[in-house]
DNA sequence: AGAATTCCTTGATTTGGATCAATCGAAAGC
DNA sequence: GCTTTCGATTGATCCAAATCAAGGAATTCT
């Protein structure tokens, strides 16, 4: 089961801490969310809650990976979201969850209890526009996954994948030396495929055959090292520019 | 060209002054939202706007179907928003558009200019409240057809698309005699192809398979009429109850 | 009325990815 | 050290949907 730690101690990537609290706020407001935050713990594979599950919390990934995933009766199962550090979790409003969530690796969570997060989205409009524009920054994705998986051949979807998550690898390492070339899946051949609409066979199958090809390096099974990224790109199907910024 | 017409009249389905607006504010927000608010009109097939563009509006739809498309280099296109009338168009703060917004349909846009908008979400909590409620509910409904596009079959996505169609009219229509069993098809078979990822060869053929098994019934080619919703629902091969409310 | 256009249907053939099946390597348990 | 387990790879075969192709029905234009 899942270890729940009571700390106040900050947790560095939490975005609604930093972005929208820290950065605006007064330190009643700090003082008000550390009373009612929380971390979680969780094992690689365990579950997080399931679809239906009555919810108590929001929160945001500190560490690891977590996914929602939605599975039909016949056992088939789509992930519908993958949340990386900083990534939030939950719905205010909404009492049940809609999709079973996940650790995909090992998980640090940092949550708030949902009434009182509530609270603070009546009386401090600055963290309701914050969760605003993340929650339109995660429908962005969203559609652009939607493209990944209806029109895309499955090398691409795979190439799609892998530079989504060599460019948030990027920018959680912004001041650092990496670079983003080099990382490790956090996700298995089971859960890419879960994300990409596709088989697990195909997935190890269109893996190999970009290493055949040059596109990536592995070491081992997990690590993938990016030789050149606009040939990565370039398999991507995407335009060489990828939608400008603002 | 579209035609740009300044009027007050009330919009009847505009859920930003209804539900957001009218419901909580005082008299003089709706007079200044009445001062940044006029009416847009298109016709079936036209361009509204191309992804890259700059915007200075959003809006909502009052009547006829509006798209967000995708579209790769090579020409295959996704769509990955379909706007039925109450739903809302565009993006506070950002300037330009990510995708493709065409009228598929003969088309009104209730719309607001957008500096003014994003004051008003500054000044009025509960309209960006509103607006973070709306987009969490697209959000979902995004998620919903990720798993139709990874993991559906080509029967299973057109039945899908036929009650998500059906309940939109059924819910427009609420005390109406209506009873959303038989509608209009707002779009063609190419649209419900890049809606589908599919061709519309293939949507072509899965209707008219519904159709020969009597699952549907088509007046012509675009009227449908659905003897029985629990028939059609078995065909999307979604649960019964389709995820519980709150 | 006839021609052109748009939208839709249906048939024949091909193909990309699924499915079925065997094997391998690394890590964990006994 | 040996076995079990889990994740990954690779091969052989199959099938659902794409592609290629021909027409049909309804609407608009001339």
């Amino acid at each position: 089961m899942a270890e729940i730690a009571y700390k106040t101690k900050d947790c560095g990537t939490c975005p609604i801490r930093h972005r929208a609290v820290c950065a605006r706020c007064e330190a009643d407001e700090l003082v008000y969310l550390d009373q009612i935050k929380y971390y979680r713990n969780y094992e690689a594979g365990q579950p997080i809650v399931w679809s239906g599950d009555h919810i108590d919390f929001v929160g945001s990934v500190v560490t690891g990976v977590a996914a929602l995933t939605q599975t039909m009766e016949d056992g088939r199962t789509q992930m519908v979201g993958l949340l990386l550090p900083s990534d939030f979790l939950g719905r205010p409003g909404r009492n049940n969850v809609l999709y079973d969530v996940t650790a995909v690796s090992d998980l640090t969570l940092c949550c708030f209890r949902r009434k009182p997060f509530e609270e603070l989205l009546t009386t401090h409009p600055h963290v309701s526009q914050r969760l605003l524009e993340m929650t339109l920054n995660e429908l962005d994705a969203a559609r652009e996954w939607m493209l990944v998986l209806g029109r895309k051949t499955a090398r691409e979807k795979i190439a799609s994948l892998l530079l989504i998550i060599a460019r948030r690898e990027a920018s959680l390492h912004l001041s650092s030396i990496v670079d983003g070339s080099r990382f490790d899946l956090p996700l298995t051949r089971e859960a890419m495929a879960d994300y990409l609409g596709l088989t697990l066979e195909t997935v190890s199958r269109q893996i190999s055959a970009l290493k055949r090809d040059g596109v990536i390096e592995l070491q081992g099974t997990r690590q993938v090292h990016i030789p050149d990224f606009a040939t990565l790109l370039a398999e991507t199907g995407d335009d060489a520019d990828g939608g400008m910024p603002d």
